[in-house]
DNA sequence: CTGGATCCTCAGGGATACTG
DNA sequence: CAGTATCCCTGAGGATCCAG
C-alpha cells in the first residue's frame, strides 16, 4: 500500500525519492541566511560589504560560506574585477527564479501557520 | 524601492513579514526527521514503537522531542487510551493537508534542482 | 576590500539507563 | 510500551587576526 498525501485530486507519493527531493530543496534554503542573501540580492548586485552591513548580525565567516553554497547551487554569480582594491559582486542568475513557487508555497502557508497558531 | 520577487506577473514582496512567514515554514519542517514522521502517519495512525521502528537511526529522545514539536504545531495528535501497558496513537491531523503546496513546491524544486546540479 | 585560518564556545543530538 | 534523565561528544558558527 502506497501512502500518499492527496489534495483536489492531486497527489504526493510518499516514497524515498519524494522525500529525498524535499530534503534537497530544504537543506539548499535552510540555515539563518541564505533567504536573506537572496532577498538582500533581489534587489540588484552587491559587493560583499555591502550584502555584510544589510544583513544584520551575520560574520564575514559565515556570509562567506553561504555565497559559496548559493553559487555552487547556481543561485548566485560571482563576478571579480581585477582592480585595487578588489572589487567582487555578487548577484542572482535566472535559476533564482525558478523558486518562486516554493517561496509563495512558504510564504502562504507561514502566514497561516502563524495564524493558526496564533502567534502575535 | 521594494525589492521583489517576480513571475508571470505575481510578485512575492521581500519584506521582513514574508520572510519571517518563510522562515516559520521551514523550520516546521527542519531537521531530519519531521517530514519522514508525517510521511510515516500518511498511511494511517501509528504508536510511538512502530513509528521508531519505520524510522531508520532515529532515537527514541528525538521521535518524542519531534513528535511533541508536530504536536505543537497541530500537524499532528496524541490519542491515549488508559490500558495496561499504556497504548498510545499518533495520527495526522486535517491541519497537515495544508502543507500540501509546500510540499508539493519543493519536491517539484528538489526534482529539478537535482537535474540542474547533476547528482547521480 | 575580500575573504581564509585559527581558536573557542555552546547547544543539538546519540547512547544508555531508568521509571510508570 | 512510552517515554524521561543523564552523560557525552561533535560540529555549527562567532570572534579575531592576517594575507592578497
Amino acid at each position: 500500500m502506497m501512502s500518499m498525501i492527496s489534495n483536489e485530486g492531486q497527489d504526493i507519493k510518499c516514497d524515498a525519492l519524494t522525500l529525498r527531493a524535499i530534503r534537497d530543496a530544504m537543506e539548499t534554503l535552510s540555515g539563518n541566511w541564505k533567504l536573506q542573501i537572496l532577498l538582500a540580492l533581489s534587489s540588484g548586485p552587491k559587493r560583499f560589504r555591502q550584502i555584510a552591513k544589510e544583513i544584520d548580525g551575520i560574520s564575514d565567516k559565515m556570509l562567506s560560506k553561504e555565497l559559496k553554497a548559493l553559487e555552487t547551487n547556481l543561485l548566485v554569480t560571482r563576478f571579480v574585477y581585477d582592480t585595487f582594491p578588489p572589487t567582487v559582486e555578487y548577484k542572482k542568475t535566472n535559476y533564482t527564479e525558478t523558486l518562486f513557487e516554493v517561496m509563495l508555497a512558504l510564504r502562504n502557508w507561514g502566514l497561516l501557520h502563524r495564524q493558526t497558531i496564533g502567534k502575535k
